[in-house]
RNA sequence: GCCCGGGUGGCGGAAUGGCAGACGCUGAGGACUUAAAAUCCUCCGGGGAUUUUUCCUCAUGUGGGUUCGACUCCCACCCCGGGCACCA
């Protein structure tokens, strides 16, 4: 070998050179390509397909990166291993890209696919390339219209009235990111954005709320207890009873129905509450003396929606309808009140205020001094707090509920002051209520939830169009399979103003009905792309069938997903609606299982200044720079070692120095001896005829084995794992010159094991070490070594002595001596025997080879 | 307000209840070199005693507790980060 080094390395490890011939060898020995294969154990592993804009940065890396490792981790152990690559390539950037630019989304997309696909391949990442799709595609989006068109079918998917952002000025929709400063337009921040009622294409995810909920119980311990709790409490599963309150007074009036998950406090309410906007909050205010000035109130509360961060920390405020409601158990009549802490799309919109017992409900009476009834006690401590609470204030007054309540009391107890349920524990009192309002049908145990349906209409172009088209005499008629995909137009006229830009292009708009043949007009909302992200890993299967979304036979073989890593920000949203797409594709038939998705891991950030990378911060570390200047395998070595991988991570140009001088280090340590060892064969002496040098070697290299093995497989801390390599490194480096006592086998053993304990992580640096070391095949053929259980024990162990709990010194013995002989040793020692001197030992704790500890008085 | 994370040297971070600070970065010193870079080796939490060696002591956000022994488990509190939020 020449001597020939680049600048500043010393060394001839060249990663420029070495990453490029290797990708091409992997290329064309189809290395990462995998098909359906039941003779082997399967493995998927998927990392959440990116939105291919700007710049592929550092955070991106992260998730590829630790994607990757686990897929070469799995291809050494034998695994058919299917590990995808796509573009999550609709959305709103392309198309404010393309306004701006006066370009068409497409080519903005596209462009940045192929920036996006460089660099991941510049990286080395080992994908399928075969399998790779972009949602953009009429291939790929036909699918989603396909799969509408079903859900329509079963009534999955339906229209409804729904509010939207507007901005008076570009006279258009808006998207919740385009609402800016709280409240205002991205493009007019001096214009407030108004909510208006337009008609919207839902899907009925409500629909599978149960399941949804419950089988979450079926991704314990494969999914992170924080994104399952999220998702607990996204959907929002409330067991409770509806019940309905009439009007008094009031010929004609629809009765007022509450929900309530504590129907055992009704004879504590002390008012009705409804939302600004509940349907009968103007038909009461008819006729009513304070009809006006109510009025404008009203309009006020039904306007603040727009805002909501404010509604945390708003005021409650409310006024009387000047009208009663009759208490189905008690008959008692209490005031109808208007509220805006009631929200109308939750529940019924109306509740039962019950001051003594939600603290909500107990702000707002004392603001505006409806009475207070206590009917639950405790049954122990709170009680007592309650009774002295009560006594200070109304000093011996019986218990007539009218106590000053400090604090609402929310709990279980018994119930008081409830007519004939006094005296019964409330989850008995709850039981017998709602079977009494059911028997007299003013009311019935409901259980709802917080989940909404998921609203998928967008007025944008760059978006899946929705399949169905407005005939005058057939009314809507679902697009016919046959007739897909319904195609973008070409050629739209993006503004960013004005009605939506499918509904400007007349050519698209204008159609025939499919069932009359008459003229009709196509729907011009598009599709969320959350759409999308929902099934495209099934796509991956079967990525260019144009008979069926995907193969079932194919799904079955790869599905679920072994393995899913992406970042915390879609532990709701787009975790949620896979999983409704798979019950759904399930219920069609097109699979068998409940949840797409096994393990999920969820990575930290990379961050620069201690917050996350963005480009309007200006802080991000482009992955193309970094391979330019240190190679792919240093940048990837780096993302794993600075951090353990669901912690947020520091990007320090200082620290990626060490990864890269590692990594020559190791390049160096090989080179110097593959000359010798390439020709022989790698075996570890055993242990008896193996030289002191040999022993500590081998001993040390198995160890890191064992470890690293373990990292690989449970724990996936690679910054450890990374570490414990690098202590073996430093390990041979010391025993150096290795020719002085160490066999060229058992230099080539050594040699070989850390090459293939590198090989996940810094995939090129292994393969070109590998075939240094005398390999012709490609290291891609070499499997996971297995260590050797006899080789990691150690002969001789240093015990550490605590007298009393505090460390006094350290005994050396062989393995497996006893705790009489190490106790011996410890008398004996100078440094530990004053620590017993004088003193009686009381008790010993021996753990044999770990620990002594002498507990003496 | 509620729910999750997290708090360990100058920095990133290690430690199935058993030697706190592995490994790396920074810094210091030495070797090599005409020199520099690179490389190789050594040292690097605070305080004290002893002065070539060691030893003692404090130290994992704070205060308690459990234990022979706690970064690790329990209770209370403080701080930082994130998520949710008038959900009846």
């Amino acid at each position: 070998m020449t001597e020939q080094t680049i600048p500043g390395t010393g060394s001839g490890y060249d990663p420029q050179k070495i990453e490029e011939k290797w990708q091409k060898r992997w290329a064309e020995a189809r290395v990462f390509e995998s098909d359906v294969d039941p003779s082997k154990p399967k493995y998927y592993v998927l990392e959440m397909l990116p939105y291919p804009s700007g710049t592929l940065h550092m955070g991106h890396m992260r998730n590829y990166t630790i994607g990757d490792v686990v897929a070469r981790v799995k291809r050494m152990h034998g695994f058919n291993v299917m590990h995808p690559m796509g573009w999550d390539a609709f959305g709103l950037p392309a198309e404010n890209a393309a306004i701006k630019n006066n370009t068409h989304p497409r080519e903005w997309t596209n462009k940045n696919i192929a920036e996006f696909q460089r660099v991941l391949r510049r990286f080395g990442f080992s994908y399928d390339w075969r399998r790779e799709i972009s949602t953009c595609e009429p291939e790929y989006y036909t699918w989603n219209q396909w799969f509408f068109l079903r859900m329509l079918e079963r009534g999955l998917a339906y229209r409804k009235k729904s509010r939207v952002n507007w901005c008076p000025k570009c006279c258009t929709v808006l998207a919740n990111e385009q609402v800016v400063n709280g409240g205002y337009c991205w493009r007019h921040e001096d214009t407030l954005v108004e909510s208006r009622e337009i008609e919207q294409w839902f899907l009925k995810t409500t629909a599978y709320a149960e399941q949804l909920l419950d089988d979450l119980k079926q991704l314990d311990g494969g999914w992170p207890e924080r994104v399952i709790l999220m998702q607990r409490n996204w959907i929002g599963k409330s067991q409770g009873a509806k019940v309905r309150f009439a009007v008094a007074d009031l010929a004609g009036a629809e009765p007022i129905e509450v929900f309530t998950t504590r129907i055992d406090t009704i004879y504590g309410a002390t008012a009705v509450i409804l939302a600004p906007g509940h349907p009968l909050d103007s038909k009461l205010l008819e006729a009513s003396p304070a009809r006006v000035e109510a009025d404008a109130k009203l309009a006020k509360m039904r306007q603040t929606s727009v805002k909501a961060e404010d509604l945390a920390t708003m005021e409650k405020e409310g006024f009387f309808t000047g009208r009663y409601a009759t208490n189905p158990f008690s008959g008692e009549k209490i005031p109808i009140w208007v509220g805006n802490f009631v929200l109308m799309e939750y529940g019924t919109g109306a509740i039962m205020a019950v001051p003594a017992h939600d603290q909500r409900d107990l702000e707002f009476c004392r603001k505006y001094g409806l009475p207070v009834r206590v009917v639950v006690e405790g049954k122990e401590v709170q009680s007592l707090k309650l009774k002295v609470e009560g006594e200070k204030k109304l000093a011996g007054a019986a218990r007539t509920g009218q106590e000053a309540v400090e604090e609402a009391f929310t709990d279980y107890g018994v119930s008081v002051n409830s007519g004939p349920y006094s005296g019964m524990e409330s989850e008995a009192t709850i039981a017998k209520m709602t079977a009494f309002a059911e028997q007299k049908g003013f009311g019935r145990a409901e259980t709802i939830f917080r989940l909404k349906d998921w609203g998928i209409s967008r007025q944008r172009y760059w978006g899946t169009p929705i399949p169905v088209v407005y005939c005058s005499k057939d009314d809507m008629v679902a697009v016919p399979d046959k007739d897909l995909p319904v195609l973008l137009p070409p050629n739209p006229k993006l503004t960013g103003m004005g009605e939506s830009p499918l509904a400007s292009t007349p050519e698209f708009v204008n159609t025939v009905c499919p069932k009359c043949g008459g003229p009709a007009r196509r729907e011009t909302d598009t599709m969320d792309t959350f759409v999308d992200s929902s099934w495209y890993f099934y796509r991956y299967c079967d990525p260019h069938n144009d008979k069926a979304p995907f193969d079932s036979a194919k799904a079955a073989y790869w599905f679920p997903i072994d393995q899913y890593i992406g970042g915390i920000t879609h532990a709701i949203l787009h975790l949620l609606y896979s999983r409704f797409w798979c019950k759904v594709m399930r219920d069609l038939g097109l699979i068998k299982h409940n949840e797409p998705a096994v393990r999920l891991f969820t990575q930290g950030m990379v961050q620069k200044g201690g917050v996350a990378m963005s480009k309007s911060r200006g802080n991000v570390v482009g992955a193309e720079d970094m391979a330019q200047k240190y190679g792919a395998d240093t940048g990837r070595l780096y993302t794993l070692f600075a951090a353990p991988p669901e912690k947020d991570l520091e990007w320090s140009e200082e620290s990626i120095e060490g990864s890269w001088r590692f990594l020559n280090r190791v390049y160096r340590l090989v080179e110097r001896h593959a000359q010798a060892v390439r020709r022989v064969k790698s075996r570890n002496a055993c242990a008896a005829t193996a030289s002191r040098k040999e022993k500590i070697l081998l001993r040390k290299a198995h160890q890191t084995l064992q470890r690293v093995t373990q990292d690989f497989e449970t724990r996936w801390h690679f910054n450890s794992a990374i570490a414990l390599i690098m202590e073996l490194t430093n390990g041979i480096y010391l025993q150096e010159p290795l020719e002085e006592g160490v066999r060229q086998e058992v230099r080539k053993e050594l040699l070989e094991l850390l090459t293939l304990m590198l090989a996940p992580m810094t995939p090129h640096l292994a393969e070109e070490l590998w075939e240094m070391l005398g390999h012709t095949g490609g290291l891609w053929t070499a499997g996971w070594p297995a260590f050797d259980e006899a080789l990691t024990r150690e002969d001789e162990v240093e015990i550490p002595v605590q007298v009393n709990g505090r460390l006094r010194g350290k005994v050396k013995v062989a393995v497996g001596t006893s705790g009489d002989e190490v106790e011996k040793l410890a008398r004996a020692d100078a440094v530990i025997a004053p620590h017993l001197a004088g003193k009686s030992i009381v008790k010993r704790i021996f753990v044999p080879d770990k620990l002594l500890n002498l507990v003496v008085a």
